[in-house]
DNA sequence: CGGGTATTTGATAGGGTTCAAAGCACGTGG
DNA sequence: CCACGTGCTTTGAACCCTATCAAATACCCG
């Protein structure tokens, strides 16, 4: 919880009320292990659901078996707050390594956006989460190869670092290189030249489910990232 | 207007207080020409815009000049209804045509949200365009050429035609070659080749700005499309 | 140590990009 | 009415990135 937190007052104020009143909000905590099914596409929702700890993938396959990581969700992220007036998810998120996740009904979640604070609270991180979507969209549609997953590393530190998960040490990304592969759409061996190019640049290094960034600034260049979408500035409310 | 509130109808109850509280909250309308630019990345917003009546496009362009263009809006979308949150835009909104578009200050909108109807009614549409974000990038990582035109098609019908605009007659669709290339994230060169392919297998044609979709069952086999993300059925509330 | 999974490497084919140029539609002015 | 310009579409050819198929190696866990 206190990661959420600190992710939330990285970006807005936030009175020590609304502190109490999202922490005190009657979370059901729960944990999941590798490869769990965390909320299956289509089901019926009733609650939303935070990410204490760990990886999740939002992961999307069609009639053909072809599967599509969709996203990544990370530590102190709200997993599925538009299942709240969706009522469903059209894609599963499964959990890539022990995860614990909280849970509120999805009624109190509507109680909390009546207050103006927290409704904010809220659609701040939805926004956030549809501009992460929209860079990645560019990032599928311009970037090729190593540009992509450059942008993954680029993106993972940041989204990482604001919750004090990455570390000048790096960052764990407890990814297979298929599962990686399936996030950035090409296939595990085409992905394992890509990181093998990475690597030999020492831009990068990734293996075993831990990721270190060797030199920030060239693998920025290499992604031409920019890391302005993130929003990382306080936002004036 | 009313295509914005056909659209609403078309997935949720609305009571007549409600549609009343939205068309009259003070809109602005203006009308732009084609390629005039709507917002500016990054430029500070104050108000919120509804497409009455056109085309638009989300356009990001990274340091090296590569254009990519991340979405679509169609009359009756809400184009940066996460500006309000965010304060700016990180890309550029375009007029692909003719375009009318009504706005209300960010102020009005936070007035309507405190009225539980009308902000779900706003949460409902913001969750939409996140699924169709989704299905973009599930369609740009797993299908290719032919098929992410396809997916392009068959996505237009429905979203038109739940504003009436997509009939037997076919639909408009206000883009170059150059700029669907820059939405599918391809070459122009390849694009007119799956335009090709497409037009010979009598699945859709396209020409001048008008698209007809010949077969939709094949169109959507050739997609493997799946409209189940979005949500036309009514949403329970 | 053994067996399964994940990573790495090789060889080949094909889809997509790139560079280049020709064809076409439309508007404008002489 | 035709010449000309402009922007969009279409086609061609060569090259490169990425997928595909296949196999070898490394790794982890029981």
């Amino acid at each position: 919880m206190d990661r959420f937190v600190a992710k939330l007052r990285s970006r807005q104020a936030l009175s020590n009320e609304d502190e109490a009143l999202l922490r005190d909000a009657g979370w059901a905590e729960r944990r999941y292990g590798r490869h769990d099914t965390i909320v299956r596409p289509g089901e019926a929702l009733t609650s939303c659901h935070l990410l204490l700890n760990g990886f999740v993938a939002r992961c999307h396959e069609d009639g053909s078996g072809a599967r599509q990581i969709i996203g990544l969700g990370v530590a102190g992220d709200l997993l599925d707050i538009h299942g709240v007036v969706l009522g469903r998810l059209d894609h599963e998120l499964v959990a890539l390594g022990p995860c614990d996740v909280a849970s509120i009904p999805h009624a109190r979640v509507r109680e909390m956006t009546g207050s103006p604070a927290l409704q904010k609270i809220i659609w701040l991180q939805a926004a956030i989460e549809h501009v992460i979507q929209a860079a990645w969209i560019q990032a599928l549609g311009r970037k090729r190869g190593v540009g992509k997953i450059a942008h993954i590393f680029c993106e993972m530190q940041l989204r990482l670092g604001l919750v004090g998960i990455a570390t000048r040490m790096g960052f764990p990304l407890p990814l297979s290189q298929q599962e990686m592969a399936d996030y950035a759409g090409m296939t595990h061996v085409h992905l394992n030249r890509c990181l093998k190019e990475l690597r030999e640049a020492r831009l990068v290094s990734f293996a075993s489910g831990w990721a270190k960034v060797e030199d920030w600034e060239g693998l920025k260049r290499m992604a031409r990232f920019d890391d302005g979408y993130l929003n990382l500035r306080l936002i004036d409310l």
